[in-house]
DNA sequence: GTTAGAAACAATCCT
DNA sequence: TGTTTCTAAC
């Protein structure tokens, strides 16, 4: 079994004691390595299999691992531990985290969830939510609990500082809700671990006797609060094992710390360090532009992939003048290939940076009947009508979840209104009580009349499911909550196309909770809830199946085709603005690493395309080819490169309504154009709505902005195609902004 | 208390 | 452009 490995790969299945760090590159075959080093473990070390913990990203990666290594290895591979990070903290949290106190049937929230609380706990604070966001107080509080800053470290380090002192009352206040609703958002679930481990010896050392063979894949991605989870872990016996590629680290946004991986060896002194560099993934061509286009970062840990395959096709590349046709033009290649018996569409995938992308192509696929399946966006689980009807299975396995129990009280009318609630909720905290509770003593709260009457019947019938719980399984209850609220009845009688939609969902859901009922030997509602709490869309996604698959480039690390599109190659779109304006170079850098982890999803052809004009968010912008394509070097892309239709779009297109500032060209956007004779003229990417940039202000004029009120100017740098204005406001300090964006008033 | 239509607003990527 | 929030009228 183990000489079909390269030495490499051999190697790093071998060592199997003490740490280890696989650097593994893309299409390398880590997880090959992976499953084989589990199996080497159990049959050649007789390892116990329950002592073997692997630990992924997505259930997608985790159920891949768990069914290769079901067909290596004959007997015991059920005991090994394969999971995800959240769905493992999960299972330790369900059983202990009562020691926190916490009831061991908490429920999690989502990113919906999470803004609801945010907004009362504004009102609360009577923190003014058009001045500061919900979302960025959880993007703060996020941040910190992947560093595993406590509200009460943060409010240490707020000191002093009125900005983030606000910011401490307000995780305060939001931890102290979650916890009254017995809630853990998704960054609980890690931090509470790591609190757990760090203050019951027992506990830690009952999991560290469990797990002397840790494995953890995507190294590259984890952050601060997953690291040390790892560590704790891994503290007695250091049998560590990581696998990850720094040039794949595409998650900073949420916390990745790619120190984890490039520091590991000063962490963990006696670790090995094995570089696996062929690749058996991609063609010479592809593999080549990859390495190109990577090498312009800085700071990486070196190394160079290879490749043994045939040399392949060159890249296509094509640009358009609109992103829908763009869009045609895919689709139309997609159904030529498959015609032609070159692939099927199940060997076809499309990635963009964001998922407004999908659109255009959805349209295209509509139109031309081919089958396709776009991966993220909105979360199944998160539709309204099923979050509706979670919403009622929660409140019947969790009584103190006031965020559910208010979602469904008037769901479907029961004619609670505003003002009913607000005295319910007045009582509730009054009386120190679950939201739940006040409504089943709605009658005695004196502020409340006639309304008492309409609550009675919905306290009636959760507390009847809950008598029913013990033996009904999780789908004759769901069903039965369907039929009592009447609300598919209601869907039904509404008879649009939305709602025959949404009873299709709430079928698949019915569905859903079958198979849990099926698949699972102690099926409890909890577990379901759970379950559907943690999945990614990117987990639905079925090998095998012939459609064509859309998603961005983040959902698509991990993943392979033999046929994919690059759509959008635009700057602006991808490297985005937020990079390409940042004053941190590094999350270029990081944009550089997704294009590097797109090319190389590409098994034996790629297409690169862009558009000239695109419509985002209904403003037009005008956009040149992206610097990753300008990185790839001419002789690597094939494909009409549409010189003379670009020319005649040249002068049809309407003249820009301002040229750049002093005709400079912004150095950026003056890279080496490696397969055009002629560089780009006259284009911009700002929106064409903004007029000519003059500014009414200068230097030390009093000026206004919507969201931060009144300031001066203390500097203006002319850019390339904008002016960096900086202000100090009078409220919120001092800001860096662009003209085009910030919309100055000078008063 | 409910609803429709208007206005405001949004600025990536995700477990 | 698409979605969410606000407002006014029923």
């Amino acid at each position: 079994m183990y000489d079909k490995l390269n030495s490499m790969q051999r190697e790093a299945v071998f060592c199997t004691e003490g740490p280890l760090l696989i650097l593994a590159g893309a299409g390398s075959g880590k997880t090959r390595v992976l499953t084989h080093r589990a199996v080497y473990l159990i049959e050649e070390k007789g390892v116990n299999p329950y002592n073997i913990m692997a630990i992924t990203f997505t259930n997608k990666a985790a159920g891949e691992m768990r069914e290769r290594i079901d067909r290596l290895v004959g007997y015991g591979s059920k005991d090994i531990w394969v999971s995800t990070f959240h769905s493992t903290c999960v299972r330790i949290l369900r059983r202990y985290i009562e020691r926190l106190d916490y009831d061991n049937n908490f429920t999690i929230y989502d990113a919906d969830d999470q803004k609801t609380v945010m907004k009362e706990v504004c009102k609360r604070l009577q923190i003014d939510t058009k001045l500061y966001k919900e979302k960025s107080f959880l993007g703060v509080i996020s941040s910190a609990k992947d560093e595993l800053i406590s509200p009460e470290e943060f409010t240490r380090q707020a000191a002093g500082d009125f900005a983030k002192e606000r910011q401490a009352a307000v995780y305060r206040e939001y931890q102290a809700a979650l916890r009254k609703n017995n809630a853990l958002d998704f960054d609980d679930l890690i931090v509470k671990t790591v609190e757990l481990f760090q203050n019951d010896a027992q506990v830690l050392d009952s999991y560290q006797e469990r797990f002397r063979y840790i494995m953890v894949d995507e190294y590259q991605d984890t952050n601060t609060a997953q690291f040390q989870l790892i560590k704790l872990l891994a503290g007695k016996y250091q049998n560590l094992c990581v696998v990850g590629d720094d040039d794949q680290s595409i998650y900073k946004f949420r916390g990745a710390n790619i120190k984890n991986i490039l520091n590991f060896e000063e962490v963990y002194p006696d670790a090995r360090v094995i570089k696996l560099e062929q690749n058996y993934r991609s063609t010479k061509n592809i593999l080549n532009a990859a390495n190109m286009v990577i090498a312009n970062n800085v700071g990486r840990k070196s190394k160079e992939l290879w490749t043994d395959n045939d040399e392949g096709d060159k890249i296509d590349f094509q640009q358009f003048d609109s992103g829908s046709e763009e869009a045609v033009f895919i689709v139309k290649d997609i159904r030529n290939k498959v015609r032609e018996g070159t692939c099927q569409y199940g060997d076809c995938a499309i990635l963009y940076r964001t998922n407004a992308q999908s659109r255009l192509f959805e349209e295209r696929f509509v139109v031309s009947g081919i089958p396709y399946r776009i991966v993220g966006g909105v979360n199944f689980y998160a539709r309204k009508e099923i979050k509706d009807l979670l919403a009622y299975l929660k409140t019947i396995d969790n009584g103190r979840d006031d965020l559910a129990v208010r979602r469904i009280i008037n769901v479907p009318k029961r004619g609670i209104g505003a003002t009913t609630l607000g005295r319910v909720q007045e009582y509730a905290s009054e009386m120190d009580m679950s939201f739940y509770n006040a409504l089943k003593m709605a009658e005695d709260i004196p502020t409340i009349k006639k309304a008492g009457v309409k609550i009675k019947p919905f306290v009636n019938f959760i507390q009847t499911m809950r008598s029913k719980v013990e033996f009904l399984s999780v789908s004759q209850i769901l069903q039965e909550v369907i039929e009592q609220t009447g609300y598919v009845a209601e869907l039904e009688a509404e008879d649009t196309e939305e709602s025959r939609a949404r009873i299709e969902n709430i079928d698949e859901l019915i569905s859903k909770a079958a198979a849990y009922d099926e698949s699972n030997e102690m099926p409890t509602l909890s577990g379901f809830l759970e379950e559907v709490a943690l999945v990614a869309d990117i987990d639905n996604l079925q090998e095998g199946s012939d459609y064509v698959v859309l998603m961005t480039l983040h959902s698509a690390k991990g993943l392979e085709f033999p046929n994919v599109y690059l759509a959008g190659m635009e700057d602006g779109m991808f490297p985005s603005y937020m990079t390409i304006m940042s004053d941190d170079p590094m999350d270029i850098e990081e944009e550089r690493r997704l294009c590097y982890v797109g090319i190389t999803r590409a098994m034996k052809n790629l297409t690169i395309t862009c558009a000239r004009q695109r419509m985002v968010r209904g403003e037009t912008q005008y956009n040149k080819v992206s610097r990753f394509v300008k990185e790839i070097p001419g002789n690597l892309l094939g494909g009409a490169v549409r010189q003379q239709k670009q020319e005649e779009a040249g002068s049809d297109e309407p003249k820009k309504p301002f040229r750049l500032a002093g005709s400079k060209v912004n150095p950026i956007f003056n890279t080496r154009n490696v397969y055009q004779n002629k560089p780009y003229q006259n284009t911009s990417f700002a929106s064409s709505s903004t007029s000519r940039i003059s500014l009414e202000y200068t230097k030390g004029d009093r000026v206004k902005h919507n969201k931060f009120g009144e300031g001066t100017v203390t500097q203006i740098v002319e850019g390339g195609r904008d002016y960096e204005v900086t202000v100090e406001f009078d409220r919120v300090g001092t800001k860096k902004m662009f003209a085009s964006f910030a919309k100055l008033k000078k008063v």
